[in-house]
DNA sequence: CTCCTATTGAGACTTAGTCTCAACTCTGGT
DNA sequence: ACCAGAGTTGAGACTAAGTCTCAATAGGAG
């Protein structure tokens, strides 16, 4: 995984430094979405020396490519996801965090429909689902 | 528009001061989406003397009566939207900014494949439409 | 009119993210 | 292997967004 995203970002024509090499292995172990202060939290934590500026610059690189999509949390935080480059939704779970992929499953005919009501010529969209994962559901069931 | 807010306020038990009466005011008078900056920079334009925790507590306050919906817009920043408090979704305009409210339309069975798909139980989501309202495609057709 | 409580402004503070610049390090060409 | 130069980096200043505290103020119920 942290191998798939140093590929992707030499085929892009972007050097593979240190710090990009250390801060792959990093998004890659980790489970679900997280923000760019987990990220710095856990270069620190090992003493990779990185600074803010570097993590913030790799995460726009990731994103830019679609290898990492930013994810608006319903705080208002910022976070990012490792995903496919295609285009698909995410389900966030709100207790533990996980993330679940979501092709399409008829999106398209909600936008459209949106666009003929409304005159709208639509460029984009965002769509963002919260619950409770499957395992987050036994553990404290009916919460 | 204005009166609407401050009733609703009034109805929960809010009181009604001074300065929510004018940061009401500029909401109503905004069109389309504004953030708390926007807002901000009208009271200090106007010599209004409302300080920027002020605001921020009027938005919040706000948004728990689903008088005003965050809305996260495309380059990560937060804006706010004066909407009416039923659950619905937002056609931004990109140009212009003009904001156009969608009520349901088939996001639900959407969510509902997506909650079968991946056994997650779906407490709420959030779907942005980011496009060109009729009025900017006139002025700038095919951009 | 009075009193109590919600609300306010000021400004310190925290967090997120950007920018600059000199120093460093990839990588392609030799 | 070596070199040159363009891309990248760390440090830290800087900006912007948002929160918090606290003494002073002002709604509004009675």
């Amino acid at each position: 995984m942290a191998r798939e995203l140093l590929e992707a970002l030499d085929q892009a024509g972007v050097r593979l430094t240190g710090p990009r090499r250390e801060l792959a292995a990093l998004i890659a172990r980790r489970q679900g979405h997280f923000t760019a202060a987990d990220l710095l939290a856990d270069a620190e934590q090992r003493s990779l020396g990185i600074s803010r500026a570097t993590v913030f610059r790799l995460l726009e690189l990731l994103a830019d490519r679609n290898l990492v999509e930013r994810v608006d949390l319903p705080d208002g935080r910022h976070a990012y996801v490792p995903c496919e480059p295609s285009h698909h939704h995410h389900l966030v779970c709100v207790s533990c965090g996980a993330i679940s992929e979501v092709e399409d499953c008829g999106i398209e005919a909600v936008t459209a429909e949106a666009a003929r009501r409304s005159g709208f010529e639509i460029q984009s969209h965002r769509l963002e689902l919260f619950g409770r994962c499957p395992r987050c559901q036994n553990v404290e069931p009916r919460q």
